[in-house]
DNA sequence: AGCTATTAATAATT
DNA sequence: TAATTATTAATAGCT
């Protein structure tokens, strides 16, 4: 928003990237709080430098109090990640565990993500409860109509063009047939009578698989 | 910024806030994005909807890390969390590596699986960062090799069995021209002289767009 | 959800 | 640094 475009990447000159990391800074903590009285939010904001020098922002009581919140509203034993995905976790459990039971847990979800991931693209090897299955149902519903790769697409054309070329060669097969059979006739000579089934194909082709 | 100004106060009209929350918590974190890549530097943003719900944003590893970092920045036990905005305070971080670290360590890949997810089919909503987008392009090649779906390998079969086609008719083509032209020399009739060219076409096709 | 007319943010420059 | 300004980016009000 100024003198230029900006591109999305790390800015190599430290005199600029310092100037515009202060610049900025000030801006998105403006905006944090304009957010927040606007809309009524609560919002919290942690900025640290690259030198490791904190910036923070609580819009309503302390830093403290939100990353409670925050806790909380994640899942008590606390992963950061809202709602959403393929998680089987329970929201509610004894939150001192043995620190080897923890690991195991983990490791049994990062099992469970993978293998919805295994299922989606691996062809599924049918390990997913009902549940699971709805939840990428739903997904798959919305991915599949972003599958028109362009790769799909030029395909597609390739197979049109090639029957095209099939057409044409089909024709003109046709013609010089009905041509050798002018000569036949005109000349009384059968020796061709047999190419037409020598030279027999299927031309139908199922086409059926091709509508996505 | 918009078709009039506004009041640096709480929009009264519930619908109007509603919008607004959604239009400016996407700006709000766009910019902490920006100002993380732009500038080098580490920003987490918690908002917390009216309603209570949460967004969030943790531009490197995870909102527990920078918890985990805010803390030690704003005085290692936890205590004595600066009242008021705008603080800047020190920071140092030592390593360590023990049980919790590994517990750690598997919650972030679990965080990350769950927003790859989530940006590969959610539509990219841009909250991953550079570290999280490399280990997500690890796992992406292992899925891509099982990206060769049934549909994928009809349709290669089907232009190969296009192609076989086009190689007989060829042939047949060929054989029925060497057939026109031996009956024209017995015959001395020059009627299907210009035949050949009357059906020229080209018969190469492109095929290197089809080296997966 | 999209679309502009405007305002707000800010990159380059002084 | 701090101020200025030419531009870009965000978004308020409408559909």
């Amino acid at each position: 928003m100024a003198r230029g475009k900006i591109q999305l990447k790390r800015i190599e000159n430290p005199v600029h990237r310092q100037v515009t990391f202060c610049k900025r800074r000030t801006g998105l903590l403006k905006k944090a709080k304009e957010l927040s009285v606007l809309c009524d939010a609560e919002v919290g904001v942690m900025i640290f430098s690259p030198q490791g020098k904190l910036f923070e922002l609580a819009t309503k009581g302390t830093m403290e109090g939100m990353i409670d919140k925050y806790m909380k509203c994640t899942g008590g034993g606390g992963r950061g990640s809202s709602s959403a995905t393929f998680t089987a976790q329970e929201q509610l459990q004894p939150p001192t565990l043995d620190p080897k039971d923890q690991v195991n847990e983990l490791k049994q979800e990062i099992d469970m993500l993978q293998k919805g991931i295994r299922y989606m693209f691996g062809g599924g090897d049918g390990t997913m409860n009902l549940q699971e299955l709805l939840l990428l149902e739903k997904h798959l519903e919305y991915w599949i109509s972003h599958i028109r790769s362009a790769k799909m697409d030029i395909m597609l054309q390739e197979i049109q063009s090639l029957r095209n070329t099939e057409g044409v060669l089909k024709n003109a097969n046709k013609y010089l047939l009905e041509k050798i059979e002018e000569n036949n006739n005109s000349v009384l000579d059968a020796n061709f009578a047999t190419v037409e089934t020598n030279y027999s194909y299927p031309l139908t082709m199922p086409s059926e698989i091709f509508e996505f």
